[in-house]
DNA sequence: ATGAGCTGGACAAAACTCGGACAACCTTGA
DNA sequence: TCAAGGTTGTCCGAGTTTTGTCCAGCTCAT
């Protein structure tokens, strides 16, 4: 399994000082020097001075931890887990079946749903951000928001809410389009480095993303990119608006197992069946095709037609990857 | 050596004061000076009359040491590093906006980088990683470049020529339109990641950043925002494609000082005059108006008129901006 | 002459350390 | 359903280190 090499691949010379480990993982010093108190969680070394110095490796563990006792672990049942158990019971938790370690097996408590109540919240917070042309606070908001979240609920529960809410409130007015501009150019940014807080060793299968002509919007396709890599994925991610013989190309060149389009905008443009069916008539068989976006859904025949894999959702959308992808090997 | 090529990068000629340095830097003037007695950050050159001189290399030394500081950084931990040492350290940061998955793809060298590419090689390297369409050595190259380059240096010597090379190519049939696709989303990621290796305060004055209707290629106007924000400017970027009564509210709302429009292509738009004037006659007299990019030189006569600034290099463009800001005060 | 820069030193705020306390919340069992 | 007990995030106080700011007395620039 890929999980034990990553594992030596962290670093574990200590240097960072608490207050960067606080930075990157949202946890706050207290709560980091309680969680090494009460449970060992980390072990870091000293300065001279009794300053506590931290390894990329226990940034990486704290993380984790951080992950699954969101998801409802207890810290008692997860703080002695060696690294590479950590993410196999976060891996997890973000979805997927897989071997679980027998003491984790326990219930996993569901009662906290505090956080759909405040997703409203946030959406709104975030739109008026927007309103007030404040970058920095729609920034802020947006790292925040991926800090308490997961990606992948980070990408359903906040995201996907607000794009539609951005084009709501232009179409009625109450944004203007330089509002919408700025939004839609600040959420390019950074969905685009969200893929790449993902380690690749090159190694991993290749999922060909972009739109197809005519489909001049990216962020559908952005999302996705950062969900698969994840996953486990490597994303070639080729903007929007690419011909059908070019993403075949694509494909080729690189070895890539499955292309995934998104379709939004325009929804009935007509070269959308011509360039899916050329797609998948040139693409050999072994290479999955999946389309998603709102526009999907009026071109539901065609997909039949074609033998196209979809899904409405980004978690039904994973889950067929993942499905996909085990049939790989 | 490699050492004397990397740093010669950057200028070390002696000849800021220290009140500039402050400005530029967003420290106060006792703080350079403490952080001098103390940790030895800089050692600026002294007038006849003891009077600290510092050099371009002394800017950048401070500034990046500011953002190291406000990851969470020790001053005794970073004061000492050399130059591509500390730009190691920030644009490992970088990456970790917010709390994420893994990360630690590239050593981070804590020492020196030992290799250093000449410009035409590095050129063709990227060449040659988007022609393989290998994205991760691709991003790699230029997160290296970044560490052996000043920001300036790098967009002006790295990027300008790709961007240009790329173009070549792909006309002469070398490079696919995917493979120019593939090129041009990364790039626009990369850009965009880099506009938030900088910490903003708030008080730093606005710009506004986009190109005009009809100009879809924004490469060149993130090249600008990137830029900016390490001259203590603070980005209001809106993409690509805004009409001039958009740019207008914008400024207005934002209360921006400057505006800069990046003009590629098409370069005979005829949308660009009628836009350029109506921006210019509309904004308030106290907002400079910058227009840049190839497409610029066709429209002398018209920039002329309206009493445009202009600038044909990036760092005229940070001269004249420079001047502009001073102005304000 | 007035303001700015220089030096050395003083001072205070901020940040980190540790041990411990506490309240909010959860689970469990009567 | 309620009480008991466990879990966990936050906070406090006192001592140390780190870091930002300020001051006094001086020189220098305009």
């Amino acid at each position: 399994m890929s999980v034990s090499e990553t594992t030596s691949n962290v670093d574990q010379t200590p240097r960072h000082p608490i207050r960067l480990v606080a930075n990157r993982t949202g946890l706050t010093v207290d709560l980091i020097r309680a969680w090494e108190k009460r449970y060992h969680v980390v072990d870091p070394a000293r300065s001279e001075t009794q300053r506590r110095l931290y390894s990329d490796y226990d940034i990486e563990r704290l993380r984790l931890i951080r992950i699954a006792k969101q998801a409802g672990r207890r810290l008692n049942d997860i703080a002695s887990l060696p690294l590479v158990s950590l993410r196999a019971v976060v891996s997890e938790e973000s979805r997927f079946q897989g071997a679980m370690e027998p003491a984790l097996t326990r219930e996993v408590s569901w009662t906290q749903s505090t956080h759909t109540l405040d997703q409203s919240d946030l959406v709104d917070r975030l739109l008026y951000s927007i309103a007030m042309m404040d970058q920095l606070r729609f920034d802020q908001l947006l790292q925040q928001a991926l800090v308490d979240l997961s990606l992948p609920d980070f990408l359903e529960q906040a995201l996907a809410p607000l794009l539609a809410e951005i084009g709501e409130a232009t179409r009625r007015g109450q944004l203007r389009i330089a509002h919408e501009h700025m939004a839609t150019a600040h959420l390019r940014t950074f969905l685009g480095a969200l893929r790449f807080r993902e380690v690749f060793t090159g190694s991993e299968p290749k999922i060909v993303i972009t739109t197809p002509t005519g489909q001049l919007h990216e962020l559908g396709a952005l999302m996705i990119a950062a969900l698969v890599s994840i996953d486990g994925w490597q994303p070639i991610y080729l903007g929007p608006n690419t011909p059908a013989d070019e993403i075949i190309a694509a494909v080729k060149q690189s070895g890539a197992k499955a292309v995934s389009l998104s379709l939004t905008y325009p929804a009935d443009d007509p070269r959308i069946p011509l360039e899916l069916t050329r797609l998948r008539a040139q693409l050999s068989d072994d290479v999955a095709l999946f389309v998603g976006g709102s526009a999907m859904l009026g071109h539901q025949e065609l997909i039949q037609r074609l033998g196209l894999q979809t899904a409405t959702t980004l978690d039904g959308f994973r889950a067929s990857l993942m499905q996909s992808r085990t049939s790989l090997r």
